[in-house]
DNA sequence: AACTTGGTCAACCGCTGGCAG
DNA sequence: TCTGCCAGCGGTTGACCAAGT
């Protein structure tokens, strides 16, 4: 059965033997494919049309790039695939001389069974966690933040990167972060918090020392990037440190008495012994970013919204949700396992840009740009 | 040596959206 | 508005090959 365009003729199909793609070629190279219908008569083909077009593209074409693909391009795949989902043809323009079909190859081959291996559902970048941990309270913490933050679109949910972040009271926590399955390669550049110690702000994210208790309830309004916290941690010098660092991994931020070697070696996010903060800040997206997008598009600042939970103050909410979350199922690869510890003031929460009905933050236009 | 299994990747299939008539 | 053609896309298939038994 031949395709709809060429079912009246008879074609060949299966493999090309190199007689047909120097036709092919010869073809191209004198005349130009025009419709690709009409090439298989003119270059003297037994095919479909469509089967040359395909043959030309993923394989003939002179500009194609032959060979395994570098970590440079490994990491750039992963990085868009965590913005556009499977649009292999959207990420292949982020690679010269790739086409859809290898990328695709390449990530069902190669990469999608690296991230699992590592403990990271290749379809959300999340890191996958287990049922079988003793610590349920992590997940239903996890549970309960998730219902904090903000819905995205169906469409972009499957796309948002989450990323977690962890005490930093933790003792586990920096040998944890330093063994992160593998870079987020976003560099952190620049965490701004423009700011006083009760007052911290950026265009997207407002959060002030007003208390309210029911702020972290207010997703689902219009305000809900607004999320009010009793009060502030002095952070200034930990944001200034910080704004200096300059790593392939995410960044954390703690405010208590965390080493500063934490900062260069921690995923994304805030913490403080008495707040956890999602994804808190905002910062600029500007390395690899040419090979993420086109350099006048790349945006100035990358702008995440805040979730703040305010684990003393708020502890009976929280709990109130976590004993809510009943159903909570975890699929778990188990090679990478988590060592949290229980504490009543800090805790393991999802973290990570988010995408939301109501906030599109730069990086976000750019992968409805593309 | 023969067979099985699993991975890779080129090619195909079916669908969608744009466009012209 | 409808229809048909076409390019393009993502999912799937199957040929091929290498490693294991």
């Amino acid at each position: 059965m031949g395709h709809h365009c060429c079912s009246k003729q008879k074609v060949k199909r299966g493999l090309w033997s190199p007689e047909e793609d120097e036709k092919l070629i010869k073809h191209i190279t004198t005349n130009g494919h025009g419709s690709w219908s009409s090439v298989p008569k003119l270059a003297g083909l037994q095919r479909c049309g469509k089967s040359c077009r395909l043959r030309w593209i993923n394989y003939l074409r002179p500009d194609l790039k032959r060979g395994s693909f570098s970590e440079q391009e490994e990491r750039t795949i992963i990085d868009v695939h965590r913005i556009l989902g499977n649009r292999w043809a959207q990420i292949a323009k982020h690679l010269p001389g790739r086409t859809d079909n290898e990328v695709k190859n390449f990530w069902n081959s190669f990469i999608k069974k690296k991230l699992i291996a590592q403990g990271i559902d290749p379809n959300t970048h999340n890191l996958i966690l287990s049922t079988t941990t003793n610590n349920n309270n992590n997940f239903n913490i996890i549970n309960a933040c998730n219902k904090l933050l903000p819905q995205p679109q169906q469409q972009q949910q499957t796309t948002s990167p989450l990323m977690n972040i962890f005490s930093s009271s933790s003792s586990s926590s920096s040998a944890f972060l330093s063994s992160l399955p593998y870079n987020y390669n976003i560099p952190l550049h620049e965490i701004l918090f423009s700011s006083t110690s009760d007052q911290y702000q950026n265009p997207n994210v407002f959060w002030s020392s007003t208390t309210n208790t029911n702020t972290t309830t207010t997703t689902t309004t219009q305000e809900q990037n607004n999320y009010n916290i009793p009060h502030a941690p002095s952070m200034e010098s930990l944001v200034s440190q910080a704004s200096t660092v300059t790593t392939t991994n995410p960044i954390i931020i703690s405010s208590s008495s965390s080493s500063p070697s934490i900062l260069n070696s921690s995923p994304c996010g805030l913490i403080d012994e008495d707040f956890i903060m999602w994804n808190a800040g905002s910062y600029e997206l500007n390395i690899e970013a040419d090979q993420l997008i086109r350099k006048e598009e790349i945006p100035t600042q990358v702008l995440d919204p805040v979730v703040v939970v305010e684990m003393n103050n708020k502890t009976n909410h929280i709990h109130e949700m976590m004993n809510s979350t009943t159903s909570a199922s975890f699929e778990r690869s188990n090679n990478f396992d988590f060592d949290f510890v229980e504490s009543t003031t800090s805790t393991v929460l999802p973290c990570g840009m988010y995408c939301n009905n109501n906030y599109h933050s730069p990086i976000d236009q750019f992968a409805w740009d593309c």
